[in-house]
DNA sequence: CAGTTGTATAACCATTTGATTATGCATTGA
DNA sequence: TCAATGCATAATCAAATGGTTATACAACTG
């Protein structure tokens, strides 16, 4: 699995709200399928469906203890999609606006504060 | 739309490779659906689709300009899901095996490395 | 060994997604 | 005004998604 479909699984996998509140209790400790699936108003095999989810994309995995497969959360593949979001922080750092870029747009017209923001730094 | 929706919409948003293409086309300037497209094996429908997702999602905006609709980036959603996922920074930065995380670790067993990372900073 | 518990899997269904082609509609330019 | 350009929209389709119920199975428990 390239780092595409590493980004694609991860995101896809992030774009449930269920998914997403099992992360965060897994973010507390490990959990059995029965817990995870308790605080939900849905069936434990729809719960299932999600853990594979997550699982084939990396973002848990599980272990084994007598009949319970604890999950627990393995991060990596969040930092993997941090870092990718990463790249747009300076987007959103709103830093174009600061003065100096403002300055420097009067004085080269012809450019956008943000193709020059990008070569800065 | 709440915070879970938005989190939904965005992240699906990227879960696909030819919009995050299209974000980082978008990184370094507006650009308008044809010139968008050309990069791509798609058809310029697809595109379009593509980009009534991403404006979904509030991730880009659209101009007018003539007869063109240049795109540009609207990063604040892109910040808000790397908010979302800072929330599991402490998972991966692999800090509970420092050292003094596992001489604490010896002292009180009973409490997850986990559980006292938490409290500690 | 038999019953119960925890979890996975199968079959099914409705909805959504991602693509296509065909077409419509402004806007530009000759 | 009329053709070309840039883009959006509609109709259609196959595949993926997210849920259900029913069932299978492995591991404890009496």
């Amino acid at each position: 699995m390239n780092q595409a479909q590493r980004l694609d699984a991860t995101f896809a996998a992030l774009a449930d709200p269920t998914r997403r509140a099992i992360l965060a209790r897994l973010a507390t400790g490990e959990a059995s399928v029965g817990e995870l699936a308790g605080p939900f108003a849905m069936s434990q095999p729809a719960i299932s469906k999600h853990l594979v989810v997550l699982e084939r994309a990396g973002l848990i995995s599980a272990g084994r203890e007598g009949q319970r497969r604890p999950r627990r959360l393995e991060a990596g593949r969040l930092a993997e999609a941090a870092r990718w979001l990463e790249q747009y922080r300076e987007f959103w750092e709103a830093r174009f606006q600061s003065l100096d870029v403002l300055l420097a747009e009067m004085q080269a017209p012809g450019l956008s504060a943000r193709a020059r923001g990008k070569k800065r730094k």
